[in-house]
DNA sequence: CGTCTTTGACCTGCGC
DNA sequence: GCGCAGGTCAAAGACG
């Protein structure tokens, strides 16, 4: 049945559900990524004006209203384009939280206003109404003294959020940077040009630990990044060997090197003349079986969800569908078109048990810079597979890799020991996120978008630590911080220190945010905490309320550090990274606990 | 007209 | 060697 294409997924085209839900899940930051609040997704561009992306798919975007001003300056590119709305994105939405916060209390406050001139032109006014009536001044007063401590509270989040989200971008940067440098340096054997020093991360003694964590990005010598070396920008022009992920024509083997190229990182065939063929060129077997490995990791994530495909940041292009044995619901492929090489590709399923939960496989290293919105999942997914080859590495060690692999997931998840699963008796080692049962303690496994009952079918965005990424589900906290836990401990690539951080951020997020709110004091308590409530109804606030919160956070730490937040980060980031690594996990437990 | 989705055909790997 | 299944290609059609 090799024609087990469903005849029909959206019928040409129908209509991409761009939901803006006002009604965001609560549960859903991305630390990482400014942008959370911008979350718009490329998709969501799309059902705007551009091409006819619209019928996409059934994404529900939670920040459509930033997408719609973004549109204008939709971009093809837009790396550059996406961290400016990240910043817009940002402010606006705390912008609107200060709307909001008008709107819900200035209202009682004129009202209450009237009245009291009222009072003062009626002297008839019994004592009693009187005194009422100046007592309803005072709490007046204190509301708006409140209020006015709340808004600059906000000035001075909102301008900390800049200052964070500046900070990603500079970093995401540099991780970018990074992972383009990196394969180039571990690619001699493929190029001709003399190799650097050290270029093999094998061999270079200062290389392997960090090799060990880079995985994901740089795969070093194998993965995706590997192959597209640094094209991200520059993909066209580049001499390089036709950048395997090149365009499609390369990709299809038509470019005078494609067998090499293209196939270096296409699944299917690929592999085989990656390590037959193209592993002639020069690698050793180990290095070959490696790079097949990198190139195959996979990284899964289980979510519940309505939503057909979940909005991770990215721009997914769907290139076929097909019946999957065993499974009475269709797997489709998409691949990443943020970029014209772009290896990373994606398939999307259903669970034959329940087919409430959407299974997302991600496969490949982005070879572009990111918007903050795809950081999470991005880096997660990564650092994931980083994990997971490092771990399982067959031509290591087999068993004793598995057996790392799993402790690792165990450790990284304590909470749930089901909540990450490494296998790597697959065809390739995979990594699976399962984000539908929440942890001990948690209210429950919760259906992602049934996280806010009004809301449409949500997409959900998953907060993943990675660098910022943040793919798309709105998850229970807990099973935030246990992602981001896991993101955490397992890259221990650049981006993994970005992704520790986030985790951090993430967890304290979710147990900084409210308990203020809801323990404000005095007579003031219930009103305030009436417009509290009202004003933290608004996902938006919450969003970015928690992104805040987590820029300082992260300052805290950064001071702590001795360093900004950039700063720190992005000495983690170039440096090598082990001990910073651990640090920042270890400031994650240390928030999450405080939560 | 350009872009995206659909979907039948094709390729490749794997088990028997 | 054969059949199956997974994965990808690419022509055709749909949409804005």
């Amino acid at each position: 049945m090799d024609k087990g294409h469903l005849g029909g997924g959206g019928g040409g085209g129908g209509g991409l559900l761009a939901l803006d839900a006002s009604p965001r899940p609560l549960g859903f930051l991305n630390l990482l990524s400014p942008p959370p609040f911008h979350r718009s997704t490329m998709e969501a561009d799309d059902s705007g004006g551009g091409g006819g992306r619209a019928r996409r798919s059934v994404e529900v975007d939670f920040f459509s209203d930033e997408k719609k001003n973004m549109k204008k300056s939709r971009v093809s590119g837009g790396a550059a384009a996406e961290a400016d709305d990240a910043k817009g994105p940002a402010a606006a939405g705390l912008a609107i939280k200060k709307e909001d916060l008008t709107i819900n209390l200035l209202p009682a406050g004129n009202n209450a206003r009237s009245d009291r001139s009222m009072v003062v032109d009626d002297d008839a006014a019994s004592r009693s109404d009187h005194e009422e009536k100046s007592r309803s001044s005072n709490e007046l007063a204190a509301m708006q003294a409140e209020l006015g401590r709340m808004n600059e509270e906000n000035q001075r989040l909102r301008g900390m959020l800049t200052q964070v989200t500046t900070s990603y971008q500079a970093l995401q940067m540099h991780l970018v940077a990074l992972m383009q440098q990196r394969p180039q340096m571990m690619q001699p054997p493929t190029q001709p040009e003399p190799p650097p020093p050290h270029q093999d991360g094998k061999a270079e003694g200062a290389v392997v630990p960090r090799q060990f964590l880079d995985l994901g990005p740089s795969s070093g010598a194998g993965g995706e990044a590997a192959e597209e070396p640094s094209n991200s920008s520059t993909e066209a022009g580049s001499p390089r060997r036709s950048s395997s992920t090149g365009n499609k024509d390369q990709e299809r083997g038509d470019s005078p090197d494609a067998p090499s190229t293209a196939a270096a990182w296409l699944p299917g065939r690929a592999m085989a003349p990656q390590m037959g063929a193209a592993g002639t060129a020069g690698k050793s077997h180990d290095q070959q079986a490696q790079d097949a490995n990198m190139r195959k990791a996979r990284v899964s994530v289980r979510a519940r969800s309505e939503a057909p495909i979940i909005a991770d940041g990215c721009q997914w292009r769907k290139y076929g569908q097909k019946m999957a044995k065993g499974n009475p619901c269709p797997r489709a492929y998409y691949r990443c078109t943020m970029a014209t090489g772009c290896p990373v590709r994606k398939q999307v399923q259903r669970c034959a048990e329940d087919r409430s939960i959407l299974i997302t496989t991600y496969e490949g290293t982005h070879n572009h810079p990111l918007p903050p919105a795809a950081m999470a999942m991005a880096s997660t997914t990564s650092a994931a597979a980083s994990m997971l080859l490092s771990g399982s590495m067959p031509s290591a060690d087999g068993a004793a890799g598995l057996m790392s692999s799993n402790f690792l997931a165990r450790t990284v998840l304590p909470c749930s020991s089901s909540m990450a699963t490494i296998s790597a008796s697959a065809p390739f080692p995979t990594v699976t996120l399962d984000l539908t049962h929440a942890p001990p303690g948690a209210p429950n496994a919760v259906p992602l978008n049934a996280a806010r009952p009004g809301a449409p079918a949500p997409q959900f965005q998953v907060p993943l630590p990675g660098g910022g990424m943040a793919p798309a589900f709105a998850v229970p906290p807990q099973v935030l911080y246990n992602q981001s836990k896991f993101s955490g401990l397992q890259m221990s690539s650049d981006s993994a220190e970005a992704a520790t951080a986030a985790a951090a951020a993430a967890a304290a997020q979710f147990a900084q945010p409210r308990p203020p709110i809801g323990q404000l004091p005095g007579p003031l308590s219930d009103t305030v905490s009436a417009a509290a409530a009202a004003i933290t109804a608004d996902p938006n606030f919450t969003v970015a309320l928690a992104a805040a919160i987590t820029s300082i956070i992260g300052g805290q730490h950064a001071a702590a550090a001795g360093n900004s937040n950039a700063n720190n980060t992005n000495t983690n980031t170039t440096s090598n990274t082990n001990n910073t690594s651990s640090n920042n996990t270890t400031s994650n437990n240390t928030n999450s606990e405080t939560q």
